[in-house]
DNA sequence: TCCAAATACTTTGACGTCCAAGTATTTGTT
DNA sequence: AACAAATACTTGGACGTCAAAGTATTTGGA
C-alpha cells in the first residue's frame, strides 16, 4: 500500500502533461484534503477507546469553556461551525452516552440548551489528554510547518468569511 | 452566521485558559479540518452541475492520466488513497452514469478493471476546465501560502508513511 | 393587535466513508 | 499436486454530513 513516489507529484506532473490549469491549486487542495485523512484517522482511533469522535469531543470541549458548562444548540452549530443537523445528531448521540443533558432554555422556548454532564465533564478531560498525547495527529510537523499552516489557511478561512473583525495576533 | 471574531483564535485562547496541551498542534489540526470544510463545500459546488462529486472526479481524472484510459480499481484506491469499498462505490456511480465501464482484467480474474468512456473522457475535461476556475477552492490563498502549505503537509504526509522514496523535486 | 417573516430545532432522505465479513482467484510452499 | 495464505473486489452495517421540509415560537412591523 505503501507508494515509492509522491502521489502529490505524480498527479502534478500528469496534470501539467495533460495541459491542465491551476496546477498549484491543485496540489494545495490535494494537499489539505490528504492532510484532513491522515489527521481524521489518527484524531478517531484515539477517541475511539473513549467512545468519542472528533465531532462529539469537538462539542463537549466547547461546553466545559463556557461557564455554566451550557450552550444553545444553534451556539454550538455557529461555534464549530457544522450544519444544524449535525448538531442534533451528535447532540442525540451524547445525550444518549449521558454525556450531555437536553434543558429548555429558560425565556426562549424555540431553544433548546446542550449542558455538559458531571460524566461528561471528566470524559472531555480524558479525551483532551488522549488528543494532547497524539499531539492532535499533527505528529510530523514541526513548530515551523504548523505555525505557517494556521497562517495560511488563516487568509483562506478570512476570504471564505469565516468571521469578520481582523484577527488579533495569533500566538 | 459570520462571526466577529476568529473561532480558532478563541479556541487556542480557551485551551491554555484550561490548561490543556499542545495549542499549537490543536489550531494545526482544527486549521487543516477547517481548510478542507471550505474546500470540499467549494469543489463540490462547482463539479455539481456536471453530476460530478470530487472523489468522483478524481478517478475519472486518474484514468485520464493511464495510456489506456483503464486501471484495476485496486490501484485506483492505492493512488487515491481511499478504502476498497470507497472505490466500489465510487466506481458504482460512474458506471451508472455512463462515464467509466467495469472490464475483466485479461489475465488475472480477481481483478476488475475500470475504464474511461469517451463520456467520461468528455467530462472529466469540463471538470478540470469548472475546478482550474474556482482554483480549486483555495482562492485566497496566495502563491506563498499554497507552497508553504504543500511543504509543510509533505512533511506530514511522509512521516504518516504516504510513501517512502525521498519526494523528487516538488515545483 | 395581528400576522408574515425570521429563528431554532428536528426529521427524513440522499450520499459518502470505513470496517468487517464473504466470495473468488492466485501465490507460495511443502 | 495440494492447500493455506494472500490478494481483489463486493456486500452489509454503523456512522456522519448536508439539504430540504416540517413544527414551534418569537419578532417586527402594519
Amino acid at each position: 500500500m505503501t507508494l515509492d513516489f509522491d502521489p502529490i507529484d505524480e498527479a502534478a506532473a500528469n496534470w501539467r502533461g495533460a495541459g491542465w490549469a491551476a496546477v498549484d491549486a491543485m496540489t494545495a487542495a490535494t494537499s489539505i484534503t490528504r492532510a484532513h485523512q491522515i489527521l481524521s484517522g489518527r484524531i478517531d482511533t484515539a477517541l475511539a477507546p473513549l467512545g468519542l469522535n472528533f465531532s462529539r469531543f469537538e462539542v463537549l470541549a466547547l461546553l466545559s469553556f463556557t461557564k455554566e458548562g451550557e450552550l444553545p444548540l444553534g451556539k454550538v452549530g455557529d461555534r464549530l461551525q457544522v450544519h444544524p443537523a449535525s448538531v442534533t445528531n451528535t447532540v442525540n448521540r451524547l445525550e444518549a452516552d449521558g454525556l450531555v443533558a437536553r434543558k429548555p432554555h429558560p425565556t426562549d422556548r424555540r431553544t433548546t440548551l446542550a449542558v455538559l454532564t458531571r460524566d461528561g465533564r471528566r470524559r472531555v478531560e480524558q479525551a483532551a489528554v488522549a488528543l494532547a498525547e497524539i499531539e492532535f495527529g499533527v505528529a510530523g510537523l514541526t513548530g515551523d510547518g504548523r505555525r505557517s499552516i494556521d497562517a495560511a489557511i488563516l487568509e483562506l478561512r478570512v476570504a471564505a468569511g469565516d468571521f469578520v473583525a481582523p484577527p488579533s495576533q495569533r500566538r
